[in-house]
DNA sequence: TCATAGTTTAGAATTATTCTAAACAGTTGA
DNA sequence: TCAACTGTTTAGAATAATTCTAAACTATGA
């Protein structure tokens, strides 16, 4: 058995403290928690509201305005993308390469289209003085 | 010179009334102001508010509640379909053929892109137990 | 250890939208 | 034409997601 008994976590905010720092962001203790639920395991999609109960249930006091902060400059430091496919709630995607999703609109689920499957061809050329920023695709599913 | 001073304005109303009824929406002064603004001329995109705006510019006295009802059943009867582009506000968009969508950013504006012109390919079959709704697109573009 | 600049937070504020229930208005049948 | 019925509109309150504010806190570098 290792020194410390939580190696494994401490691996995690190690992991967790070493991103922030690369993005240039002050690892603090709710930024090292978030950061950890957000990237340690497999890509992930989640609201403000569905990551604060999620890091309020693991015990750790973090509030909906930091949750906010923190998804918005994880957003801004590439480390998420922001989904928009529901006009009354923010998703955030922890996949930031190319790719497009699955809305399951009755769940408010989202899935992952990696971008080798999916092609949009025959996009007109923008209007003048305009640059295509990004094209985003969303395959809406319902229980049939 | 025809019979009445707003031959124009009685045909626009009167489409309109055509329309609603087709639709099995009971032609209220409130609903046909509001067809007469979204259906007589070319393809539109509005929001609640930007409605509101014109049909009280245009000296109608409309309640903001009466948009946006009138907007969901408009879009219920098929008349309207609502597009997700921004998570802060709802389009509407009168144009309800195979089509997609510029949407620029900056300015808040859409653009639409024919179905003819626009192709997604290599969408994966859809997970167990679900069918596809609908494939939206939105190209994003900004000031370059 | 200290000073500083960046962070977090509770709670208020904001914004788009929906709800409520009372007044109103199309429609239908007599 | 006229009730009377039912659907519609409306003001204003309510809701929900998100942002703001300003005071308390904390990571960092000297």
């Amino acid at each position: 058995m290792g020194k410390f008994a939580h190696d494994e976590s401490r691996d995690m905010a190690g992991r967790a403290t070493a991103r922030l720092r690369q993005a240039g962001l002050r690892p603090t203790r709710q930024r090292v928690e978030l950061a950890g639920l957000l990237f340690n395991d497999c890509d992930r999609h989640v609201t403000a509201e569905s990551l604060h109960d999620e890091v309020s249930k693991a015990g750790v006091k973090v509030s909906l305005a930091t949750v906010y902060n923190t998804l918005h400059q994880f957003t801004g430091a590439g480390l998420l993308r922001q989904v928009i496919v529901d006009s009354s709630r923010s998703y955030f995607d922890t996949n930031v390469g190319d790719h497009q999703h699955f809305f399951l609109e009755e769940e408010g689920l989202l899935i992952d289209i990696s971008g080798e499957h999916i092609a949009v061809s025959g996009v007109p050329s923008p209007p003048a003085g305009m640059a295509v920023d990004r094209v985003d695709v969303v395959v809406r599913v319902r229980r049939q």
